[in-house]
Order: C-alpha cells, then sequence, then structure tokens
DNA sequence: TCGGGTTCTGGGAGCGCTCCCAGACGGTTG
DNA sequence: CAACCGTCTGGGAGCGCTCCCAGAACCCGA
C-alpha cells in the first residue's frame, strides 16, 4: 500500500486501515452510529486523532444531502443596514443559534436587482439547507422568488404579501407600541407624536398603527403628529425637526427606533427642548448599546433578537428534520423598559 | 429509462440525456471548456434551462477539490464588535469581492475560546477554500492556530506577532496618525491629546505612534496628553473626560477612531467647549454614516475598507490558482478628510 | 448440541460531478 | 490515396463518503 504523503488530507479509508478495521466499521466509529464494538470505536478515534483526519464536507453531503450551512439573508438597503444595530445583533443570533445546532451560517446581503439573481441562483444551486430572510420590505421580490425554491425558508418579520403557507417569527410589533404609548397616556402627556419607520416594511406598520389605536383609544387626536424616516440617526433628527416645527406644543414623542431616537434627542436638545420634562421619550428595540447609554437613557420597547433567532431555527430544524410543523406566524412578545427619558 | 420524479433535482446526465449528447459533453458546454462544437452547447444550455438545472456543489467540490466558499472571520469581543461600523463595512465588502470572483462568504465570529476550537475544526474540514482574518488582537491565539492549517490565510491587519511568512494588508496607520496630528501642528496647535484605541491591536498601536513621534518632531512633549479606550462611543466620552480633567487646556484631539469621537464630541460639547475653536478635533476611519453626520462634521483620516478586503480576496485567489505570492506586508495608503471639527 | 436471536463487521454500490483518454470525424497536406 | 493534423465526442475511472446487505461472531435457552 502507497504511504500517503505528508500534506494529502487524510481519508477514511486511511483512519480505517491505521486502526485496523474496515471503512464501514471506521464511519460507524466516527458517527457514533449503533453496532461498534467499543474496542473498535477506540481504535478508529485513536487513529483519526493520531492523523488529523477530519471528514471531506463535499463527499459526505453528495451523499447525505446536507450541506450542513444555513443561509441568512438581510434584504435591505445598504445605507439602513450600516449602522443598524438590529442587524449586527441578528448577525450574531444566528451565527450562534446556528453553530450551537452545528451549522455553519453563510451571509448574503441582497439589495439590487442583481443581488436577487445571484441570491436565487446561489440557494438554488444548493449550497445550503435551508434560509432564514430577515425582514423583507413590501417591495421586496425576494420572498416571491424563495417562494418557488425547493429550500425551507423561514422569515423574521413580516414576510411582505405572502401571509399564508410561510413560515414566520416576529415580534409583537403592534403590542409594543401599545406599551409604549400607554406609559405615555398614563403619565399625563397629551400631543403625543411619533416617529415612524418606512412604512413599506411590517414592523414599521404595525408600530405606527400601536401608536395611532392607544391615541385614539385614550380620545386623543392622531392628525399631524406622524413623520415617517428611514432608520438611521440623521433621519430622525431629521424628523423631530419637521415634528417641532408642526408640532411646537408636542409633550411626547413615540419613535420607531432606538437609532432614530438617538437623532431625535439631539434635535430636541439642541431645540432647548429638556427631556423628560418638556418632551419625554420613548423608542423600541431597546438595544443594549444605545438605549441605556443615552443622555438621558431612554425607555425603549425591549426585543431580544436572540430569542427570534432561536425560534426561527428551531422552525427550520424542524423542517429539515421532516417534522413538517405547520407553517404558522410565531408573535413574540416584547416589553417596556422603563428609563429616564419619560 | 426511467423518468424522473418532479421534485427530483435534475443532474448532469439528465441534462445530457434530454439535449442528445453525453455526460462529457454537456459538462464541457456548461464550464464553457474548448473543443464544443456550437450546436452542442446551444443544445446542452437549453436543456439546462429547461430542466431548471443546477449543479450539484457537493459534487463538484468532491473532485475539484473547491468548495467556492471563503471564511470571513472576526474575531473580537462582541461588545467592541457590535457598534464598530468599520465591522459591518468589511463584511459588505467582503460579501461584494467575494461574490465577484464567485465565491461565498462565510461569516464566522470567534471571540471566546471555545469559539477557537470550533473555528478551527470548521476550517480544517475543508469547507472552505481559504480564509480571510480582521484585525486580531495581539493576544488572540487564533493567527498561531491558523499557521499550523493547510488553508490559505489572509489577514487584514497586523496579525498579532507574527511577523513573516504571512499575507497582511494594513492601512498605513501610522502614517494616517501623522497626517491628522501634522495637520493640527499646522494650524497652531500645541497641546494636542490623543485617545488611543486598545493597546493589544496592531492599527492602534501604530496610530498612537504616529501621534507621539509627529508631536516629537514638532518639539512639542506627548507626557501625560494620552487616554486608551476601547472603540467605543461610550469609551471615547469617559476617555474624553479624563483628559479634560486632567489636561484642561488642551486645544485639540485625535482620536483613533470615528465612534470614539462622537463620545468625545458629547463630552466635550457637554463640558461647554467649542469645537473647533476651544478644541479641535480629528479622528480616524472617515466612516461616510459618522464622520460628515456629527455637528460639527469630523475631520478624519479615510480609510476605504473595501479596498482593503478587495487587495485581500486578490492575494487569496493568488494563492488558491497557485501563483504562489511572497507572503508580505500591503499597506494601503490613507488621506486626511477635513471639515469643520478642526 | 443445536437453532435463533442479537451484535458486529466488511464489501459493494452509488451519490453527481470532472478529468483523462481513446477514438471518430473532417480537412489539409505530401 | 495515405498520413497527419486539429476538432469534437463518449465512456470509464474515481473523488471520499454513507448506506445497504450478506455474513461472521457471539450469546442464550431448549
Amino acid at each position: 500500500m502507497a504511504a500517503r504523503s505528508e500534506d494529502e488530507r487524510p481519508t477514511l479509508e486511511d483512519v480505517a486501515a491505521f486502526a485496523g478495521v474496515s471503512r464501514s466499521t471506521a464511519s460507524r466509529a466516527l458517527n457514533d452510529d449503533t453496532y461498534v464494538s467499543a474496542r473498535s470505536r477506540e481504535k478508529v478515534l485513536a487513529a483519526a486523532r493520531d492523523l488529523g483526519y477530519s471528514p471531506n464536507q463535499a463527499a459526505r453531503s453528495l451523499v447525505t444531502r446536507r450541506t450542513g450551512a444555513i443561509a441568512v439573508v438581510l434584504s435591505e438597503p445598504e445605507a439602513r443596514l450600516l449602522d443598524d444595530p438590529y442587524r449586527t445583533a441578528v448577525m450574531r443570533a444566528g451565527y450562534r443559534e446556528l453553530a450551537d445546532v452545528g451549522c455553519q451560517m453563510v451571509l448574503i446581503f441582497s439589495d439590487t436587482r442583481e443581488d436577487l439573481t445571484r441570491t436565487v441562483r446561489f440557494l438554488e444551486g444548493g449550497h445550503v439547507d435551508g434560509v432564514l430572510v430577515f425582514a423583507p420590505h413590501r417591495a421586496d421580490p425576494l420572498p416571491r422568488a424563495l417562494r418557488l425554491l425547493r429550500v425551507p425558508v423561514v422569515f423574521g418579520g413580516q414576510a411582505a404579501d405572502l401571509r399564508r403557507g410561510v413560515h414566520v417569527v416576529d415580534f409583537d410589533n403592534e403590542g409594543g407600541a401599545r406599551l409604549a404609548v400607554q406609559h405615555l397616556v398614563s403619565a399625563g402627556r397629551s400631543r403625543i407624536a411619533t416617529i415612524a419607520g418606512p412604512q413599506d416594511q411590517g414592523a414599521s406598520i404595525d408600530r405606527l398603527a400601536g401608536w395611532r389605536k392607544t391615541l385614539v383609544d385614550a380620545g386623543l387626536d392622531p392628525a399631524d403628529l406622524v413623520e415617517e424616516a428611514d432608520f438611521t440617526l440623521a433621519g430622525g433628527a431629521r424628523a423631530m425637526a419637521s415634528l417641532l416645527d408642526r408640532v411646537p406644543d408636542l409633550d411626547a414623542v413615540f419613535v420607531a427606533s432606538d437609532m432614530m431616537a438617538v437623532g431625535a434627542l439631539r434635535t430636541l436638545s439642541s431645540a432647548g427642548r429638556s427631556i423628560p420634562d418638556d418632551v419625554a421619550v420613548v423608542s423600541f428595540d431597546d438595544n443594549a448599546t444605545l438605549a441605556p447609554e443615552m443622555t438621558p437613557p431612554l425607555t425603549s420597547v425591549h426585543q431580544d433578537p436572540r430569542e427570534q433567532v432561536r425560534a426561527m431555527v428551531e422552525t427550520l430544524m424542524n423542517v429539515l428534520d421532516g417534522r413538517e410543523p405547520p407553517p404558522r406566524r410565531q408573535i413574540l412578545p416584547v416589553s417596556l423598559t422603563v428609563r429616564e427619558s419619560s
């Protein structure tokens, strides 16, 4: 038998030979299958260790039809994504949660039309076993395109106009907004404005709806109190400026994200309004590196991206393992973290 | 011949049969190899389109010994990473640049010790063709571990204590710092403090060195004018506070990152110092969503993460294609973008 | 002692692809 | 017309693994 040269990776066959057993037995030992004697198992594991063996994934995938990789798709315009801490949290959580179930994360950014074709082709290509898609906006063609694929998909956040037949894990955006605004109402505020997120996105729409309904329920008039921004700091600052301009007597504002709230805070303080005395501020996300760090620290609706990702991974794994969970919309609860800004 | 059921993915053999040619010819046509008649090529491409064929990557990798995937390793503590726009820029650039050379990005976060083993095992496992490692800190055991691997690695930023035999693409951190400080000196500032980054990282060390040397060259005394922080906003704010405390008469500060500069700005303005009249501020990174957006807009040392990633990918591709480029340290130039803060 | 189960093992087939090689074909040359 | 070239094609081997199956080894009670 020819000696395998140093730089060649040892194969299962090599390990088997070294351990003095057959390839089959070696495979069983390594994948701890049933019916392997303790003795053989020992020998195989020792051989694998000695030779520095690690299985060839391609060969394994070829027969198991599983790659052990999951795609995480972020389909948002670059600018928005760049300073969105929610995305970062999602990426990290995705990495961890997937690693915990033995999967690798393949990150995919998909904004432009060329991205779409590329993304679809890639997902088509059998590189991954499943896909997690985060917060697509309404106009996003991706969800529809994915519909036609043979790859299992789970959405994080409302999946555009696909309402049935898909797996979705979402936060209780409307409930969270209600919580926030109710808190302001209870504190006696009566001119409660809002800086909403882009209205082509499920989460933004729901948060705005929660704000509006709560005001109406409290007998307050929401007219003229809405400004839409794009989830960025600068956008939040601008929106706050135009609100102040239009509604100088506002005494509270519900901002649909922490990042926009940072911008709003800046505008408010340069306008000489004191927080929370003149204007109370409540935001959404309760990002650990943002909300508590502001001056004053922000009251914010708390959501845990990690929880969301975990639920998504769990659902995906159920699909992959053939347990065929019924497609449904899971709504995760949120809570209100009260700090000095309100 | 048995008809293949609907949900089964068509194989190359199916395409060949459909096109009325052999598997070999089909393969050649699809990979546009030489020696395929125009006629055959047509037929094969049409067949592939009609059947919705996409090649099985596992099978291909098995024989080509190429996976078409590149790992991007970010090895930094979570907190630091979360709001570091440089990382985000790197991720996006990595995604784009790799896509352009037909590779997929597999993102890997590696902070903890368990991460290290997991990461090494993964990279060992032949899942990826090469690795891009970003700004490891000095104590990071990862670069050493990677040394032993059979996978080509390119570092972005100084690779800990490995100085030779590795591929590195770095920015001219020292030169950038010199540019920044020289700019302050030329403007007549004489008490120029600095907020340095963590000194276990090459970039931070070099930036600090550039600051120090420029001061000395200008006949100024750097003593007591250094404060170290951790690249976060809050860290920058704290560092600025303690500098003001210690050196109340400082008239300029060179901050080693935009994010820290944002914190410093905040401290300065709440201390009632006007910028740039009382204190001039120059930072490093010139992040598009940060530096120009501040009040006042920040003068910052401009570096282009995309350029860095591009160079890294290029080097990696050269290695993968067997062109054996000599391991070396590429230094990318930086420039100074002057805005109102100085 | 023998059957009948359980435990364990090794060989063969095959996943879908690429690469190598032998040979067919057509066109040019001596 | 043979010899030769470049162009094109199909079949076979093989990448490294898992899975199936036949059979060996062993243990137990009848």
